[in-house]
RNA sequence: GCACUCGUAGCUCAGCUGGAUAGAGCGCUGCCCUCCGAAGGCAGAGGUCACAGGUUCGAAUCCUGUCGAGUGCGCCA
């Protein structure tokens, strides 16, 4: 199944090819001036400038060739050598009635299927998931759905964070509240779900056993002991970290089911920890670990690689770059990296991806350089099987990472309610409340809210820091998800009129210019999914769907419908409100959005 | 200091693998519900695409420099 654009593009390729010119010329793309024409090759303008030529006669002789083709209705040549193309209406009624019976809704899976892993979401035990989550769970989400999608096998890993000094601290804060506990008992456990640290206990005394550990020593002290003993497999400590673990876990999979979002695997660091003496092993024996200042590293710079380094007396010296990987700290523990480097491991011996995709704030985009040249000399992935998709953070007014007034942070549950009780309002206000029932208004006011949020960050490109707003976040009119929601739930009211009155769609025919703008806008599917996948960008089908949207609209005031004038118009657009409805939702559910029956 | 990212309308953002008149939403000015949901549609005002050079027939887009902002730079994660 081909959409109009790449039918074109094919055809334009193969003119290119027969006029002995480069067939990679021959790219075709919506036209700039839908006032002109409905597509637009500019490749003539570039052959003209390798082949030393007239831009114009080039643009002619491909023009001549195009008119060959059934789709085409008209060629001109414009300008300096723009070809402009318009389909014609039958072309576009036949592609439309290919993609209302297509699985993809006239898009096409990928050549070859691979299997990718998804990293995102990072979760920590005991820290409630603040706006900070909401960027890479959501993101993370989106490509999820959109690679397995198009026929990848795809699995998504929350990447737990469930190890490492956070544990000690939390032992440490359970023994001065409950001293004696027989939690601390060598040999305890394991606990029943009920048993007495709960998870509010557990948020409550992370930020506490935090502050304590920074301004006393002796804590931290304490802390650092119970990391090691728990570390070490001390089984009353284990038993209880094993609950922490266990009671953070379904409450945070709850969360993020309320968000849309939901995790394959929830492997831990801990996982990975198991893996780092044997990795260890086989970094020495490749002799990749070097000593370095008390402390062992993995030198990840190539030939040639350097930056400038200013010493204290003021001479400049070349030093490699990027800075080495630190595996083993020099009190012998293991560090970021260290855990990060066994993880690719471990996902190769497990799921053996392809592909992996981690979908963490770019901040970090160092520590992954890093990490992964350090994978690729240990032998544990190619060069290109990982990626950091890396995102901007989420700022305040003043530019700077959002806080509340209060100067904390914004907690991920109260932004959902945020957002879920604007809903109930306009809910209220649509006069839904009494139609529904309380459990569907509720439902309904939910999807809504999530709708705001999730389309508000994706119509973002994923690596761009934007501002904060949290009117914008929860607005419901202009470019929101709430409008593209209205704009489904419209369509869904509509076919069920349309069923209550007997009426059945049809045949679809084009002729109106509302009816071809629409049907163009649902053969970009084609290009906007692929275009997403390509650069893993979730905003560009967020765009799409948004324009889609916006035809749609268009359509719908300036089209009749039910009260069309002939039951074989009737029926058209009525097939083409049904192709609409369905790319709509798909589009809508790649973002990881619900669409409600009505709203 | 070095490295990375970014500077587009009053505000928030698209566009960036070079092409015709730079787009959208919000806000602002008007118009449109006795045909299907106005969370909508239509029209208008609003931009020297930070600045300066360069490459090119052609630059918001590529290159260099300047200014401004953000972020990161070994024993936290």
């Amino acid at each position: 199944m081909t959409d109009l654009k790449s039918r074109l593009g094919e055809a334009a390729a193969a003119a290119f090819a027969q006029e002995g010119l480069d067939a990679g010329l021959g790219r075709v793309t919506p036209s700039d001036r839908p006032d002109l024409a409905d597509f637009q090759c500019n490749g003539a303008l570039a052959a003209a400038k390798a082949a030393r030529a007239n831009p114009r006669e080039i643009a002619l002789r491909i023009a001549a060739r195009l008119e060959a083709d059934s789709a085409v209705g008209s060629v001109e040549v414009a300008g300096p050598g723009f070809v402009n193309l318009k389909v014609t209406d039958a072309a576009l009624a036949q592609r439309v009635t290919e993609l209302a019976a297509d699985p993809l809704a006239g898009a096409s899976p990928v050549a070859a299927s691979r299997r990718v892993l998804i990293d995102y979401g990072g979760p920590n035990v005991a820290k409630p998931m603040h706006v900070g989550h909401l960027r890479s769970s959501i993101i993370g989400e989106s490509l999820k759905r959109l690679f397995r999608a198009r026929g990848d096998t795809v699995v998504g890993d929350a990447h737990f964070g469930d190890w490492g000094f956070q544990m000690g601290l939390l032992i440490a804060a359970v023994g001065d509240e409950q001293p004696g506990s027989p939690f601390l008992a060598p040999g305890a456990g394991p606990f029943p779900a009920d048993s007495p640290v709960s998870l509010e206990d557990l948020e409550r005394l992370y930020p506490l056993a935090a502050n304590a550990a920074k301004g006393d020593p002796a804590y931290r002290e304490r802390a650092r002991k119970a990391t090691a003993e728990l570390q070490a497999g001390r089984p009353g400590y284990r038993a209880l970290w094993a609950h922490f673990v266990a009671v953070s876990r379904s409450a945070l999979q709850r969360e993020f089911h309320a968000l849309g979002v939901d995790f394959d695997l929830w492997h831990g660091e801990s996982d990975a920890d198991a893996r780092i003496p044997r990795m260890i092993q086989e970094l020495e024996a490749k002799s990749l670990l070097v000593d370095d200042q008390g402390a062992r590293i993995v030198r990840v710079a190539r030939e040639g690689e350097t930056q400038k380094k200013k010493l204290p007396d003021g001479s400049v010296i070349e030093v490699p770059y990027p800075d080495p990987l630190l595996v083993v700290s020099s009190e012998g523990s293991a560090m970021y990296g260290t855990t990060d480097l066994a993880t690719v491991a471990t996902r190769k011996e497990g799921f053996g991806p392809d592909l992996v995709l981690y979908v963490v704030d770019q901040r970090q985009a160092g520590h992954f350089l890093q990490v992964f040249r350090a994978a690729e000399l240990a032998g544990y992935a190619a060069e290109g099987q990982l990626e950091h998709l890396g995102f901007g953070t989420m700022n305040g007014t003043d530019g700077k990472p959002f806080k509340t007034r209060e100067g904390g942070v914004l907690k991920l549950h109260d932004l959902i309610e945020t957002a879920r009780e604007k809903a109930r309002e306009r809910l209220r206000e649509a006069g839904l409340g009494a139609e529904l029932s309380p459990e569907e208004f509720e439902a309904t006011a939910h999807k809504v809210g999530i709708a705001a949020l999730k389309f508000a960050d994706l119509s973002n490109h994923r690596s761009t820091s934007y501002i904060f707003d949290l009117d914008r976040f929860t607005s419901f009119e202009g470019k929101t998800g709430p409008y593209l929601l209205y704009q489904a739930v419209r369509i869904r009211s509509l076919l069920r009129r349309a069923a209550d009155q007997g009426f059945t769609a049809g045949e679809i025919v084009i002729a109106a210019p509302a009816e071809r703008e629409l049907a163009l806008s649902l053969d970009a599917w084609a290009a906007a999914l692929s275009d997403a996948y390509d650069r893993r960008a979730p905003n560009l089908i967020a765009e799409h769907a948004y324009r889609l949207a916006q035809s749609f609209s268009k359509f719908y005031a300036a089209c009749p419908v039910i009260a069309a004038d002939a039951a074989a118009e009737r029926a058209s657009r009525l097939s083409l409100a049904e192709a609409t409805l369905k790319q709509l939702t798909l589009a809508l559910d790649l973002l990881g959005i619900e669409t409600p029956e009505r709203m």
